[in-house]
DNA sequence: GTCTATAATTTGATAGAC
DNA sequence: GTCTATCAAATTATAGAC
């Protein structure tokens, strides 16, 4: 039975992320794919060329995911503090939502699997959020240090909660953490 | 010939280390191992049980010198102020001489080829930064904020600049950072 | 477009000589 | 203690029927 060809990949696409996570990518192997998705081999190839190129589809999705969160998030706000804030609190609400999403994106190593892709940090989403910064110090908003430096601390902090959050660590909902986590954080910053 | 075999060992456990950095632990294998060493199969077959063994010494190994350093760089001060400062310093520290240490015990996803380890963050050195910062918090040095976010800002700062670091996205070396790093991080949780 | 069966490699690990 | 040769299993990927 011929069923719907965009299904059939999203399924692959949505089974095969959930796995990357749960188990990693090279602990997941083209047959475990298959099983949880309910499919056959051939058919998964002929939606992809390799299961590299699966990981590589992923990964594309939802580094544009991530990058409109961003843009959203920045793009509804004027100053660089408002802004920061958004973005984080969109990643939060985004680690309620869909956990996985999250945890791809900022905690797998994708260069181990992707050895083409660039740098995480180099990417569009991070890039972003590097200049935002950037305008801060220049607006006299952030105090005029390494723009490296503010973003580790305002963003890292919350990558860092982030990550524990997936490790099922905390003790309460992410989102609990959002008012000290930013209030620390920009305090340390910001002029 | 039956070199030292204390010698052997240390050689696979420091190749093996940097191949698991350097391309990740899934995509050294042991053959790569064995090549890289300059030894053969049975040589390293004779000194470990199994691959996953290499990768367990290695872990605990680095993780009782990550302890140590935490340790040391916290006994030697007494206000939490200047116990975390030292343990930052001497990580940063540590990047300089041994980046493949910081990188294995602070970046590589040990869950995923060490199913039975615990969560990195529930072993002795990130346990020993989480009680500084309660202790700081007890003696009034940081804000009573939840000592997660303290934490995270903090220190989750710090390993945000290692992860840039290591990445090797950073235009200064690191310890050029660690003074701006500190004194906003410490502004953002303290009195 | 989906399926089953199978090919071609690679992998972790073992056997046994020296 | 170290070596070479080899195994058994798993993996990615392909071929060809329906």
């Amino acid at each position: 039975m011929a069923r719907d060809p965009q299904k059939t990949r999203d399924l692959i696409l949505s089974t095969a992320l959930r796995l990357f996570v749960e188990k990693g990518y090279f602990a997941s192997s083209i047959h475990d794919i298959r099983h949880a998705a309910g499919l056959s081999i051939g058919s998964i190839y002929h939606h992809f060329d390799s299961k590299e190129s699966i990981a590589s589809a992923i990964y594309d999705d939802l580094l544009g995911r991530m990058t409109s969160l961003v843009e959203d998030a920045s793009g509804s706000h004027m100053t660089a503090k408002a802004k920061c804030r958004a973005i984080i609190s969109a990643l939060f609400s985004m680690h309620e939502t869909d956990p996985l999403i999250v945890h791809f994106v900022l905690h797998a190593r994708h260069r181990e699997f992707l050895p083409d892709a660039p740098p995480i940090c180099s990417t569009r989403p991070f890039e972003l959020m590097k200049q935002i910064i950037e305008e801060g110090i220049a607006s006299g908003e952030i105090h005029p240090i390494d723009s490296v430096v503010a973003g580790a601390i305002l963003f890292g902090g919350a990558m860092r909660l982030l990550h524990l959050a997936g490790d099922g660590v905390l003790d309460k909902p992410l989102g609990s953490y959002l008012d000290e986590l930013f209030e620390a954080g920009w305090r340390g910053i910001s002029v």
